[in-house]
DNA sequence: CTGAAAGCGCTTACAG
DNA sequence: CTGAAAGCGCTTACAG
């Protein structure tokens, strides 16, 4: 790298185009209440010093960092991609910048990465995990700022969440499938509070509805594709071979269906099988997989939506967002 | 949220500990060089207060921001996502935190997003996707940012280029098909400069070695599942039917495969197919797939590990980095 | 090992 | 519509 040459300032600029800092400062800011001859001077000093306005400054004079942080448990989990993706193409148009902060499987970087995402006076952070310190819930509390809790929707919000409700979805797959005449279902499911809470809707449906209680296996955590394939091999030798495998994830179900495949095992005809997520794999696996929809990009601008709408002096009421959710059939199930 | 209360700062902190803020600020920064006995009192005086330390403040005065700018095409990509999971696992033990950025498929939003993290005073600004804007990679280089191209090698990186030959991946596929005895390959490309490069190096290879010029189709940009699929289909209607598809992602060799097991075709024995990328699927699929592996989560380490030794006052030489890659042989080539 | 003081580069009432 | 000036909350030579 070449030596760094001292940066062009705001006086530079003002200097430049015969004005005080000041002006310059409007013109970046609030373009409205800068003359337009003035407003031409200091666009062309601006450009011909290179001047790139020094944020960091500008955010202490202000106390507006234009900060979000973004805090997902990992990347591989690529169900909350969307939502990462949409929130940060809609905050950059606001002219934020997001942090991004892993948190950890089990969220155990939660706390420092919201100290941090603090000590930037992050206008707003946004969680995809379940925050269980309660000194960190009521650090967050005292200070202000906006917390948005994503992909779930908790009785009491730090202060608001964004999602859907997960009971809701195993509910629905109960139904669903003794629309279909289905009798004998094994659930597969990740350990993890979401998966459990879907698991316990369709657990709660189905006995309810007089259905036997149903089969399962689960996995620590991360529930990959080779998963899938494993427990399918088990699935032959239980003493109640059952009619449909229920995956807690889209990458579950394809690796049941890979597996199904390779051992002649016709689907739906001879198990059928239904996920959760509705990865682009989905639509696409043959057969294809019958599974729950999450619109995962609406969520992220669900949240960039509450912000803004504080942003402009809102008060936020509806401290629930329920973005709700699809069963989609296809031919799988 | 509650009503904001006026959040304590270095001063409060300083004067509960009967100290000066120079003091308190030392603890915090390098704490070797205060007393015991202060640093204890300072420490409680932290705690009673719940001081965070702000962060902007503590940057425009040092002018350090401790703030890492990452910038990828977009999240489905998912090839990058690991590189970026390294990046931020290591960059958050330095303290340091990462902006992501989204520079769309066509990397459009590039120049903005690096004026945005210039703004910020960005320590560094690493990059997956190419730069093409000559003006903004001047503004980069005047400003004297480290700046990490990665997942390729230019021949005149900006700064530091941390990632592989493209050209030489194509290469190495093209002697393995050989060694094999394959004759008559049928190329499947995403438009993208990375995967054209891996392309000429494998045509250049194969025409060289006395091949004859294989057959291929390309397709725009984003590479999913659902082109391997429809690609198969009329692979089968080519004057000279390919013995084995060489597929410049493992997304397009997985809907091969799984069109080829719908048709009842038999890989390899009728076709072969050879992927890129060692997705977890890859060794998962059946049958599994012979691809390049890249790794994606050192690409991340040595990009941090450049700044590392930046920051320690090194002077980097070697302004290509090489990674490498490992061509992985498995049932499906 | 510690303190007083200047300074980092902006923003924003206040006054005109 | 514009400017002079105070202030945002830290860090860091400098002096002791």
């Amino acid at each position: 790298m070449s030596e760094r040459l001292p940066l062009p300032k705001m006086g530079d600029v003002a200097a430049r185009a015969g004005v005080s800092s000041a002006t310059v400062s409007r013109f970046l800011n609030t373009p409205g209440m800068v003359a337009a001859a003035t407003a031409e001077r200091i666009r062309r000093a601006v450009e011909e010093t290179g001047y790139v306005p020094d944020l960091m400054a500008g955010g202490l004079a202000s106390s507006k960092s234009r900060l979000v942080a973004a805090l997902v448990p990992d990347m591989a989990q690529s169900i909350f991609n969307a939502t990462i993706e949409a929130m940060v193409d809609e905050l950059s148009i606001d002219g934020h910048i997001v942090m991004l902060g892993l948190t950890g499987i089990d969220n155990g970087r939660m706390p420092a990465l919201i100290s941090a995402a603090l000590s930037r006076r992050a206008d707003a952070i946004i969680l995809t995990g379940i925050l269980s310190d309660p000194a960190t819930r009521d650090l967050m509390r005292s200070r202000g700022v906006t917390v948005i809790e994503t992909w779930g929707l908790p009785d009491d919000p730090i202060d608001v969440a964004v999602g859907f409700s997960h009971r809701a979805v195993g509910q629905d797959i109960a139904h669903f499938l003794r629309s279909r005449g289905y009798a004998r279902p094994h659930l597969l499911s990740a350990a993890g509070t979401r998966a459990m809470e879907r698991r316990q809707g369709f657990v709660d449906d189905w006995l309810a509805s007089g259905g036997e209680q149903p089969s399962e296996q689960s996995f620590p955590s991360q529930t990959r594709f080779g998963n899938g394939r494993a427990a399918f091999r088990q699935l032959r030798e239980l003493d109640v071979v059952p009619d449909v495998v229920v995956c807690s994830s889209d990458w579950l179900a394809q690796g049941v269906l890979v597996e199904a495949m390779a051992a002649g095992v016709k689907v739906p005809d001879e198990v059928a099988v239904v996920g959760f997520g509705n990865l682009a794999i989905a639509a696409e696996m043959r057969p294809t997989i019958t599974t729950i929809d999450i619109d995962g990009a609406r969520i992220g601008r669900e949240a960039v939506n509450v912000l803004r709408r504080r942003a402009a002096g809102e008060k936020i009421l509806d401290r629930h967002i329920d973005v709700g959710f699809r069963l989609i059939a296809r031919e799988s199930a």
